[in-house]
DNA sequence: TACAATGTTTTAAG
DNA sequence: CCTTAAAACATTGT
């Protein structure tokens, strides 16, 4: 499910243990989330570490611990994949189906819960800089319009919403932030990046990541932390305000916020993609 | 039953 | 080399 603002919510879940020392971890070493990293050595490597910090990258999380029964801190990053969430309960519950580890401190069980599999999980060493090397991010400084430039140069040919679901340069927009790009901007989805206006995909891409931020992150933070059983698909109901896409784009015969016509629906860029065929053109 | 689901990677094909 | 399409992954809900 996660998107930019929602893994920026996940990662909040898990500061709650921040500063508190692992005591244990439980798991199901069997799962195709160990397809990376297996359960043994991450229990090796967190046992009696000590959550320090934490940071998101696009769709990628970030916790830093240090110490532990090795002496060496370490790096736990995480991918959500489609459908994987953290949560945080008291050490009394019990773990839910789908949890595939649990990680144990004192007061709280922080668990990774992912029943499609797609997420993963990878351990790296204390002092991983997770910036080096990855993309820019689009809320950052340094996505500039040179460097928007320099993306549309690179992808002219492609399909705009191809480009923005591609991580190496729209890192941590998603199937719905790209299909509510495109309706902001007045093209149709499949329009190539090269026919627009390298400003306007650079300030509509902020904007709607901003957005995202404010609507979703920003305004669901404490709801999302103390919810059980969130599932998928709930924040959406009832956070971004109505002239977004986003709040409609999922149900079918779902109206353009702008003109009210329906939104039309297809295959782009190989996703399930909500267009407004009065407001978004072709050419 | 069949298909689609907020993601990515791998493989195949042009 | 490039680009695109399709399949694969595993589970749930409609």
């Amino acid at each position: 499910m996660p998107e930019l603002a929602e893994v920026e919510l996940s990662r909040r879940v898990w500061t709650i243990a921040e500063g508190l020392t692992l005591r244990g971890m439980s798991g199901n070493a069997l799962t195709r989330i160990y397809r990376d990293c297996s359960l043994a050595t991450l229990k090796r490597g967190l046992r009696g570490a000590v959550l320090v910090g934490s940071r998101t990258h696009g769709k990628r999380m970030f916790f830093e611990f240090k110490g532990g029964i090795t002496g060496k801190g370490r790096c736990l990053e995480l991918h959500l994949g489609m459908t994987g969430r953290l949560t945080r309960s008291r050490t009394s519950s019990r773990a839910h189906k789908h949890d595939h580890f649990v990680l144990k401190t004192r007061e709280w069980n922080l668990a990774f819960n992912d029943y499609r599999q797609f997420g993963r999980l990878f351990l790296h060493a204390e002092g991983f800089n997770p910036v080096v090397g990855l993309p820019m991010e689009v809320l950052s400084k340094g996505f500039s319009l040179a460097h928007m430039k320099a993306i549309q140069e690179r992808r002219s040919k492609r399909a705009l919403k191809a480009v923005l679901l591609d991580q190496a340069f729209f890192p941590g927009v998603g199937n719905w932030m790209a299909d509510e790009i495109c309706w902001r901007l007045g093209y149709h989805p499949a329009v190539p990046l090269g026919q627009f206006e390298a400003a306007s995909v650079r300030r509509v891409s902020r904007m709607v990541c901003r957005g995202a931020m404010k609507h979703i992150a920003d305004g669901n933070t404490e709801q999302y932390q103390e919810e059980v059983g969130f599932s998928p698909g709930n924040y959406v109901k009832r956070t971004p305000p109505a002239d977004w896409l986003f709040r409609h784009r999922w149900k079918a015969g779902g109206a353009c916020p702008k003109c009210s016509r329906v939104l039309d629906r297809g295959v782009v860029a190989t996703r399930t993609t909500a267009w407004c065929s009065s407001c978004q053109v072709s050419r």
